[in-house]
DNA sequence: TATGAGTGAGACAGGTCTGTATCATATAGA
DNA sequence: TCTATATGATACAGACCTGTCTCACTCATA
């Protein structure tokens, strides 16, 4: 961390560092004590950037959301067909569960830690995979009646949910392959030529 | 709960006390104090009972696969075909989202609030996780070659799987439905006989 | 040079956490 | 009746939690 930071600047390390965390020990087992150690920043600069840890982990949340989006908005644009534009989303989680700081999906995790749904972490994860469900349901309306567009798209999705889940368990290569495969039987059955 | 229950009796309303708890709040919201004073035990009924959080969680966890696993095997048995006992563990789902008490899966929440895999949790989750794909997988394995097999058992375990995050999310009916259309389309792509 | 915003360090309050210890009581079986 | 066991109630230790507060300091800009 440069020694001259501005606010903005400390505020994103804040973010990221809450992030490294969350995702390695979960959020109710993260205090505010070692994120603020860990960023090394004060206490009351963290609280200036954020109301309360609440607050931090739906920042953290909605940045992590982001940027993933903008991951596969630029995956997508080299990808030209439906067809590569799907697999592109699979390529992204291929290379993810082989990361080495691989924790499993950070959402699903917020929302095993905060399952009422009127919280907003739990909103902030649904507006995530809201997000995913809706770009996977964008890309097969190309070439899709709606209904069906909306059947893959849920279908994909489970997929993905699944195999993050299963990665999670150390499984990641047996994941991908299963779900690719079963990807192309649905995408098949649905009339989507390769 | 009776006045004069047994050690045995006491020690499975723990079990099932905390497990209402954890799968309302999580595991780390959820105090030892709030498990006794909802159990109406002593702190140290509990602590003879169980070495320590940890370890109740694993009995928790423990208990509740083998109570999943007795439902499957009496859905089992009524289904005779490989196809009859797959649609019967998508029924005990449909029922299982459709429940008033419904919180999402148990094991995923702890897999997300218990990560380390060298942690007793994870390995209780994994226990829980791997016995239901090979069920999957044994029930296939009667109809289709062992490759074949695997591959379908990981597919439908992770269609299950991301169908249990999205009925988390309040999709659980359009989750059932597009997975039960999904496995359809696998079982048959795979040779599986209706 | 003077001002004000941002910051680091740390004390602090009030609460909660897990796990242990103590003591009186209730009960089942010898 | 006597004894061993399980229990309820409660205090306690030591640590950790979130969030607030104060004070001294740094730096960019006026």
């Amino acid at each position: 961390m440069p020694l001259r930071a501005d606010a903005a600047e400390k505020r994103q390390h804040i973010v990221e560092t809450a992030y490294r965390l969350f995702k390695r020990d979960g959020f109710h087992a993260t205090g505010i004590d070692k994120i603020i150690a860990e960023a090394e920043v004060a206490k009351m600069t963290m609280y200036r950037h954020f109301p309360s840890k609440d607050g931090l982990i739906v920042e953290v949340l909605d940045w992590r959301a982001e940027r993933f989006k903008r991951q596969l908005d630029r995956l997508s644009e080299a990808a030209m067909t439906p067809h590569e534009k799907i697999t592109a989303v699979f390529d992204w989680h291929e290379r993810w569960f082989d990361s080495s700081n691989f924790h499993g999906c950070l959402f699903q995790h917020a929302l095993a830690e905060f399952g009422e749904p009127a919280h907003a972490v739990f909103e902030a994860v649904t507006r995530q995979k809201h997000d995913l469900r809706q770009r996977l349901r964008d890309i097969l309306a190309q070439s899709l009646p709606p209904d069906r567009a909306e059947h893959v798209a849920t279908t994909l999705f489970m997929l993905i949910e699944g195999a993050t889940v299963l990665a999670h368990m150390g499984q990641g290569k047996a994941a991908i392959v299963s779900a690719r495969r079963a990807a192309a039987d649905v995408l098949a059955s649905a009339g989507l030529a390769q």
